[in-house]
RNA sequence: GGGCAGUUACCCAAGUGGCCAAAGGGGGCUGACUGUAAAUCAGCUGUCAGAUGACUUCGUAGGUUCGAAUCCUUCACUGCCCA
């Protein structure tokens, strides 16, 4: 079997690699070289989506390259309408810092920045872009974009065939990307822009304008943004994103999403997000087909993942979680072992006197837990047999709760439907 | 500035005076089946109350009417066309 020797092999046979640039392939093999991704600031966290270029540069890193995660500080301010398909809603500047100080905390986790001979640099765009005087700038760098180029890239094309329209400031966008690169160029000799398939435009504009002024070679990489075999959004629940924030995500439901990923869809998962090597991804490929209903891949996925974003506790915390939580039966387990157990899924208190003072009902319980958002619902859920207390199912919406159904006194776990957990702590 | 079209629930989209809390589809939720799956099948999907009932909701603010998502006016926003 071929040894894999250089970032763009390694990319490749993970199936990152949508387009490139002609000669990216030769400048990777060749030098060393220093490398950009940028990372928007429109959240105060990065989700799973994010990973894919982030690992990517975490990647290059590892074959040599100089890596440079590029928060946005600046072009946050604007907004990008690559991939979008309606405008934005502009951010205020407080927005923008609340979110560059969750979002470089978390970049950095990903990237060495003590390496010796090539140590990951953070930088933000903001350092540059808020300086920027508009006349020079529309001297400087509008000079030399057309229109015409502009209104051919399918960022914009998309755009423009839709109703909302778009507005002159995600317009713009993509010249202040390009002149994010163009600065980078000059200031930290970085040759190489990195990003998802929708950021090509801007990419290439970036290229472009650098050979305008410069008259240099610049070069660019995209990634597949990846697709679910359903149809479904990657890295979207039902109930929002999956986010590296443990506070937006638990460990836990970060585990239990990559576990629940579709057969079709997991190995490509294997080779975005982690690690492994070829050789033991192909071997989960063959599990797989063997033997789906183990979901070897699946665990190893989830395991590997939660490891990078959350730490080895957090795994062995998730897969206790998943094997009580999907085992069956949880009385007889000690109140350490409920808390442990149950630590990322909410909880409520309350306190033992409104128990008795209040009667509370089960539909009570419901609505006080959020695990339905009315009266109504819960009534609903009751009536088609999807509520459980301690994990057996009631279907009586007058059904008092009393301090007997609380285990060691201390502890009521009620579930809608099959995964979705809340615990009440009882309190004096 | 002028003309035309449009704004309905999470999304798309019917509805053009009472039978409208508002068709249909998507999505979502729950159950059965299963691999904590996919596919499939069934039920549910504004709020409160829970046999019937009340309330809020069809861009905004008013008006006509016994009665409006439906008619009239105001304003806002969006798209297309003309200046």
């Amino acid at each position: 079997m071929k040894t894999i020797n250089n970032a763009f092999e390694e990319l490749q046979w993970r199936g990152m690699i949508y387009d490139s640039i002609a000669g990216v392939e030769h400048l990777l093999l060749k030098e060393k070289v220093t490398v950009y991704n940028g990372f928007d600031a429109t959240g105060d966290s990065l989700h799973v989506g994010h990973l894919v270029p982030l690992l990517a540069l975490a990647r290059l890193q590892r074959f040599g390259h100089h890596p440079i995660a590029l928060a946005g500080g600046g072009t946050s301010m604007v907004g990008d309408p690559s991939g979008r398909s309606d405008e934005r809603n502009l951010l205020t500047q407080d927005e923008v810092d609340f979110n560059l100080i969750s979002i470089k905390e978390q970049l950095s986790h990903f990237l060495d920045f003590k390496a010796k001979s090539n140590p990951a640099r953070l930088i933000n765009n903001a350092d540059w872009l808020l300086k920027l005087n508009l006349v020079s700038f529309l001297r400087d760098i509008g000079k030399h974009f057309t229109i015409n180029s502009m209104l051919a890239k399918d960022s914009v094309k998309t755009r423009l065939e839709r109703e909302d329209g778009l507005s002159f400031t995600e317009f713009s966008y993509m010249l202040m990307q390009s002149y994010d690169f163009l600065h980078l160029y000059r200031t930290q000799n970085c040759v190489l822009q990195t990003g998802g398939s929708d950021q090509w435009g801007n990419i290439t504009a970036g290229v472009e304008l650098i050979r305008r002024v410069l008259g240099k070679p610049a070069y660019g990489m995209v990634y597949h943004l990846l697709k679910k075999a359903d149809g479904g959004k990657f890295g979207k629940t039902a109930s929002g994103g999956v986010w590296l924030k443990p506070e937006m995500t638990s460990p836990y439901k970060f585990y239990q999403y990559w576990l629940n990923s579709d057969d079709r869809d997991v190995i490509n998962y294997l080779k975005y997000f982690t690690f492994l090597s070829k050789e033991e991804i192909d071997s989960l490929e063959e599990d797989v087909q063997r033997h789906p209903e183990k979901r070897e891949a699946q665990k190893k996925l989830a395991g590997e993942i939660t490891k990078i974003v959350h730490g080895e506790t957090a795994v062995a915390a998730a897969e206790q979680a998943a094997q009580v939580l999907f085992g069956g039966s949880i009385s007889g387990l000690k109140s350490s072992q409920i808390e442990e157990i149950f630590a990322d899924v909410p909880s409520t208190e309350l306190e033992g006197n409104r128990l008795s003072d209040e009667g509370k009902t089960i539909v009570d319980l419901l609505v006080d837990s959020n695990l339905v958002k009315s009266r109504g619902a819960a009534r609903r859920s009751l009536d088609e047999g999807g509520i459980y207390l301690n994990n057996e199912r009631v279907t009586e919406p007058e059904r008092k709760i009393i301090s007997g159904d609380f285990m060691n006194g201390k502890f009521l776990v009620l579930r809608k439907g099959k995964k979705n957990y809340h615990i009440i702590k009882l309190i004096n």
